[in-house]
Order: structure tokens, then sequence, then C-alpha cells
DNA sequence: CGAGTGCCTG
DNA sequence: CAGGCACTCG
């Protein structure tokens, strides 16, 4: 098996320098096959399918290779560290929510808070607040006082002109002084009176303070703001203060009042967050302690003692989610999954246990302690690990609540303050109410991104420069979609395995073990998302692009397909709207993202609805695209004459003409490698003649091609087609049988015969619109 | 040569 | 699926 290996590399050195083209090929190595399926490996086993309907009936006796490999992928879910996993994941999870809240959140949200009101009270109180509505009222009362006092004393002594100092005796002069104060005084709080009645916002100055204070983060007055007195004006400035007490204090009463309900507020809080905290922590010790107990009790080869911190090291490196068929040698231990898979497995774990146990006794070695207190210690721990997680969970988003309330609080007593956070409770029913694929696990990654940054940003202590970091709702609840759709992949990948997302995993419950073909006929578009690689095939088939009838002048957008690909992919991975020049394509939204490329879309137009018509005299579409699919079922060679007959709405030239042949090129290749896998896979199976061998529309390799091909399942393929499956794999069969695929070029013969069977392709195809009228029927 | 093909790679 | 390459054939 080793020789499998340099072979292969020989062969793709060898291989590449030597171009075969296909049907004469001179130099060489072992074939393409062995490239492509280096060693019947694992992959290929593991992957075996039933490929032939007729075919293998019998004998599907369990395949002493296949449990072989069911083992090693077991044993690669790692079954030592397996069941302490999910337990210290859950733990890991609620660890990282509280170092989370430690270093930041927890403790620091609690310190900014208490720092900032102690800023607030203290440093404020003690600075000299210029800002403070004091200043700028008392300033501002002073001066009318002084032309009150004018004034008044003007009328007081109506003879009088106004006074002159000089024209005084100093007595007198000192006498009038006196009165003069006295009047003025009054005056100045009947004025300061008359305009706090006159100002309905109290509340006004002190917000501004307020900011300003924030901003300055305690620091003391604001420099780079002008005050309204020169701190040099010094001395009657004070005594102006000195003179205003009341209405400051007033004031002051009311801030100060408010000040201190808030500190308070936030005392309590923060009492609530410790509480919480404790809480929590008890939980996790409660878990520790359960699950060290169960750990002790299981197997544990190695002396785990106190390997904490290694354990959960490598929990954390291996984040990605066991596949789903490493449960079995694991039995009831617990899998490394994530919490949020938890309860599932837990759920399946019974069943399987009981298939298991009786089933594989081997390992006795590390398995048997477990014996049968496993039993009840499973169902205790499944139970514990449920109420575990709904107290975690709860625990968390009460803090997070909570928190998130507070913050969302402080602007509203500011009046004409900032312009308010945006609820950051918002995101959460957005990206919460996605019951179909919102684990729980999925829902706590929530909180990860966007409660643990929330805190982050706003109380960090920063102040946030603009409030846009917030104010942009829009990334947050894009963004949702796209660890969605990671998770999506994620889970995928668990489920499918090597065979790398051909086929959803909920379509293949096992491909292992299903026998001969017995996925229903019918599934139509039962795939979620992330399978529709095509997003511009709806029903329809889909005119879903919209591209104006822009000039196909420009050379650099001369591939529209690839353009729209990478698109596509562009926007399913990162949320980047197309920035296309025209409207970019439409999903068939099913993703919170499809959802805002929705609203996007309806923005947008009809653009999109006629694009198959004849939208691109000049390119080639995704439409274009999948009508060549649809051909490829009638044709594989097809001349480029024909091509030009079919594709009669495309201007052709050269690019137009090779990118089109070299789309039927990659569907034949995809469409031998096919073949050639399933003719080994069968070959491996035991099958002796070709003629056991059928391709009917219910047989794995029909329903890889017809994924190929025909992702949407909607349009027939015809019979034709199925029979010209057949004979390839039969000529694929024979020729592996006989030794051949020694030949480097030994599929030129058999290229030779599939060329032959090309059929007419139906006229309807020669129609633009083809696609509505074959697909509606 | 250029069209067409297949293989490999990204 | 597209690019790039090697290669064949007319």
């Amino acid at each position: 098996m080793p020789d499998h290996d340099s072979e292969f590399l020989l062969n793709r050195q060898t291989k590449r320098r030597r171009v075969d083209n296909g049907v004469k090929r001179t130099v060489g190595s072992s074939s393409s096959l062995t490239a492509a399926f280096p060693a019947d490996s694992l992959i290929t086993r593991a992957v075996r399918l039933p490929v032939l309907v007729g075919a293998m009936n019998a004998r599907h006796a369990v395949d002493p290779d296949l449990l072989e490999c069911q083992g090693s992928q077991l044993v690669h879910g790692d079954p030592g560290e397996s069941k302490s996993n999910v337990l210290r994941k859950l733990l890991k999870r609620a660890n990282s929510y509280e170092e989370a809240m430690v270093p930041f959140p927890g403790t620091t949200i609690i310190s900014q808070l208490l720092k900032s009101s102690m800023t607030k009270n203290g440093g404020g109180a003690g600075g000299a607040e210029p800002g403070f509505p004091g200043s700028a009222l008392s300033s501002a009362g002073s001066e009318a006082a002084q032309e009150d006092a004018c004034s008044s004393s003007s009328r007081d002594s109506p003879g009088q002109e106004c006074p002159s100092p000089f024209a005084r005796p100093a007595h007198f002069e000192a006498e009038r002084l006196s009165d003069e104060h006295l009047r003025a005084k009054r005056a100045r709080v009947e004025n300061i009176i008359r305009g706090m009645s006159h100002s309905p916002c109290v509340g006004g100055p002190p917000s501004g303070c307020g900011r300003e204070r924030e901003q300055g983060d305690g620091e003391g007055e604001p420099e780079g703001h002008p005050l309204p007195h020169s701190p040099r004006d010094g001395y009657r400035e004070n005594k102006r203060k000195q003179k205003v007490p009341q209405q400051q204090q007033s004031f002051r009463q009311l801030v100060s009042a408010r000040k201190e309900q808030k500190a308070e507020e936030r005392r309590q809080l923060k009492l609530q967050l410790e509480d919480m905290q404790k809480q929590l922590r008890q939980l996790q010790e409660k878990f520790f302690q359960v699950y060290d107990s169960t750990d002790s009790e299981g197997n544990d080869p190695d002396p785990d003692g106190g390997n904490l911190s290694e354990d959960s090291a490598r929990s954390d490196a291996d984040e990605r989610p066991a596949r789903d068929s490493g449960a079995d040698r694991s039995d009831c231990e617990m899998p490394d999954l994530d919490p949020g898979h938890f309860l599932d497995r837990a759920r399946v774990q019974p069943r399987e246990r009981a298939v298991m146990d009786g089933e594989r006794p081997k390992r006795e070695g590390v398995l048997r302690v477990r014996g049968q207190g496993s039993t009840s210690m499973h169902a205790e721990g499944k139970q514990l690990a449920e109420t575990l997680k709904q107290e975690l969970n709860s625990a968390m988003s009460q803090v997070v609540d909570m928190v998130v309330k507070v913050f969302a609080k402080p602007p509203r007593p500011l009046p004409q303050g900032f312009p308010p956070l945006p609820e950051p409770q918002d995101p959460f029913p957005t990206n919460g109410d996605n019951p179909n694929f919102h684990t729980t696990n999925q829902r706590l990654q929530c909180f990860g991104d966007v409660i643990i940054p929330g805190p982050h940003e706003s109380f960090g202590g920063v102040p946030l420069p603009s409030a846009n970091d917030q104010t942009e709702a829009l990334p947050l609840v894009v963004r949702k979609p796209a660890s969605e759709l990671h998770h999506h992949h994620h889970h995928q990948r668990s489920a499918v395995g090597a065979h790398g997302g051909h086929h959803h995993p909920s379509l293949h419950p096992s491909s292992l073990s299903a026998n001969v073909g017995f996925s229903p006929p019918s599934f139509r578009q039962p795939f979620p998302l992330p399978l529709m690689g095509y997003p511009f095939q709806g029903p329809l088939g889909t005119p879903s692009l919209g591209y104006p009838g822009k000039d196909r002048g420009s050379p650099d957008s001369m591939d529209l397909s690839r353009e729209t690909t990478s698109l596509r992919t562009k926007m399913a991975s990162n949320h980047h709207l197309g920035h296309h020049r025209s409207c970019s394509p439409t999903h068939p939204g099913s993703t919170a993202e499809g959802l805002s490329l929705c609203l996007i879309k309806s923005e947008c137009g009809e653009l999109q609805d006629m694009s198959d018509i004849s939208p691109y005299p000049g390119r080639l579409s995704p439409n274009h695209l999948k009508k060549a699919k649809l051909m490829f079922f009638y044709t594989r060679y097809p001349s480029s004459n024909m091509l030009k007959m079919f594709f009669s709405d495309v201007k052709f030239n050269r690019c137009i003409t090779s990118q089109l042949i070299k789309w039927f090129s990659n569907f034949r290749e995809f469409y031998y490698i096919q073949m050639e896998k399933f003719a080994r896979q069968a070959i491996n199976d035991g099958v002796t003649g070709a003629d056991e061998i059928a391709v009917a529309r219910d047989c794995e390799l029909f329903r890889a091609l017809n994924m190929h091909y025909n992702k949407a399942n909607d349009f027939e393929v015809p019979e034709r087609f199925l029979e010209v499956a057949q004979i390839t794999l039969r000529e694929f069969f024979n020729a592996i049988v006989a030794g051949k695929d020694v030949d480097p070029s030994w599929k030129k013969a058999i290229y030779k015969v599939i060329c032959k069977l090309d059929s007419e392709v139906p006229e309807v195809f020669k129609s633009p619109t083809c696609l509505q009228e074959l697909l509606h029927e």
C-alpha cells in the first residue's frame, strides 16, 4: 500500500509533463484512476456506496474492511478524550463566558461601572467643572442680574440719573454699594428663578455636562472647550458661583440624586452579577465533580488525574465536531461534541448503546470498566447535562440581558445626548429565530458574537469615538448569518465525511450501511442552501440574475459566468452584496443573509426576472450553464457547431466557444471520474460480471450525476442517458477488470465508445427560453 | 497554426 | 468551474 503513494506522486509528475491528449498517451504511469483514487483507501471505501442497483444484492454481509474503516474512523474520534470532551466543552464554554466576563465584561464591566460612576460622582464633583450646568447658568444669571440691578436702581431713584460714583460721598457710596449688592442679589435670585421656570430642560445642561465628563473620562474639564469664562476671570467668577448656590444646590441635588440612584443601580447590578457568577461557578464545580467522578469511573487509560489543563487544551485544539459515526466505538462515552450537540447525542445514544453493547465486546480493556454502572450514570449524566445547560444558558442570558439593559439605559436620561445606542437586543431575535439551524450551541455562539463584543466596545472605558460602531445594526445582522453558514459547513463536514458534501447528511442517513438505491426518487430541492450551489435557479429554472444589457465591450467582464460564480461565492461567504454594476444576483434566500439580500433584491426592481430571455447577448449566463448541463444528458461531445445552434442567443466568439467547450469538457471529466469510481467500487464490492451492473435512477451513481448536472432535480433525465451511463460504467468495469488501466491511455478506448453514444438534443434546447419550457412541465 | 481534448490544479 | 498545459489532428 505504501507504494500507492509514491506511485501517485510519480504519476502526477510524469503525467503533468507528458500531457496526454486524452486520446494518445505515451508515457505515463498507472492510471489517472490511481491518481484519483490513490490506494483504495479509507476514503474510497468509506465512501463506498451502493452503486449498482440490481447488481449487488445479497452481498451485504458486513465487510470487514468496512468495519475496519469505521473502527479507525472512530478511533480518530479519540475515544479517550471524547467522553470528557462534552462536559469539558460545556464547562469550557461556561468558562469562556466567564473568561470573557472576567477580563472584560464581568469584572471589568463592573469595575468600569464603578470607575465611571466614581469619576462621575467624585471626579466630577471635585473638578471645577466649568461645564457644569451651574456655571453656565450662573454666569448667565449674574449678567442678567447686573442688568437688572442697573435698571432697578434707576427705577428706584427716579429723579436721578444713574448716579455717578464720583458724585457721592464715600460713606454714602459704601452704603449704596451694599444696598446695591442686596438688590442685585435679590434680582439675581429672582432672575434665576425666572430663568429656571423658563427653561424646561433642567436636565438639559446636566446632560451636556455628563457627556463632557464622560468623554473626558473624568479627567477634569474638557480642555478644548473654550470656557465661557477664562480661569483668570477668577474672583468675580467664584463669587458668582458662591452666590447662586441655591439653584445650583437644587440642581446638584437633582443630579447627585440621580447619580446616587445610578450608583445604587450599579451596585445592585454588580451584586447580581457577582451572584450569578457565583452560581455559575457552583454549577461548574458541580459539573466538574460529576464529571470527574464519571471520568474516574470510566476508562481513561492514562492516569489523567489532574490533567485538566492538558485535556482542555486538547479539546481546545479540536473544536471541530466529531463525525457522526464516530460515536459507535465510544458508545456511552461522551463523544467529542459541542455542547449544542449534547442533547442530540444524548438522545441518540441509548439506542446506539443498545446496539453497540451487543456488538463490540472488544476493547474491553478500555470499556469494560464502565460496565453496568454506566447506564445509570449515563442517564444521570444526561439529565445533569441538560439541567446544567439550561442553567448555564439562563444564567448567561440573564446576566447578558441585565447588562444590556443597563447599558441601553444611560442614553435615555440624556435627552439631547447621542443618538441612542441601538438596542443590543435587536440582534437576538433576529438571530435566534432560525429554529432549524440554530442549535443551542449556535445560540451560545451568538452570544459570543454579539454580546461579548458589545460590552467590550461600550463599556470598554474607551468612549466610543462614534456611536457608529454600534449603530450599524446591519453588520451584526449580517454577520450572524455568516457564522450560521459556517456552522452549516461544519455540520456538513462532520456528517458527510470524506465525500465532501455532495450529499446532504440528512439525505444520507448512512451511506455506509445503505444498500442499493434507497432514496426516494422524488427528492425535489430538498436541499438547504449550501447544496443549492446554484443560486440562480429558481423553481422555474430560474432566472434571477439581472444584468442590464450592458454592452459586451468591457473585456474585463468577458467571463461572465465566472464573475457570477465568484460573486455568489463571495456572497455566500462574506456578505458582500454584489458590488456589481447591476443588481447582483439573488439567492433563493433561505438564510438570513438571503433574506437581507431579498430586500436588496426587491429594491433592484424587476431587472432580474427577465434575465433568461436573452439578457446577455455576448455572454454565457448561469442559465446557459444550466442548460449546457442538461444538454449533457444528451450529448457528451457536442460539436462547436451544435453549440452555436443551441446557444443561439449568445454571440459567439472564440472565448465563448471555448468556454462552452470547456464546460462540456468539465462535464465529461466529472462524468468519467464518477464512472471510474463506481466501477472500481463495484469491483471492490465483488461484482464479477459487467452484466451485474445496472444503472437505475435510484442508484448512487445516478444520483451523483444527477446532482451534478441537474441539481435542482427539476429536469427529467432521459432514459437514454441511463443507458449510456450504464454502458460507460460497464466499459470502465471491464477495462479495469481486464487490467487495462495499467495503460496510461486506457480510457481513450472508452471515450471513443462513449462519444458515439451521443443522441440528438431535443429541439427545445434551441430555444433561448427552453429552461422555462423544460422545467415547467 | 488553431481547434479540440484531456489532465491537473486552484 | 476556469486556467494552464501538453498534445493530437487536419
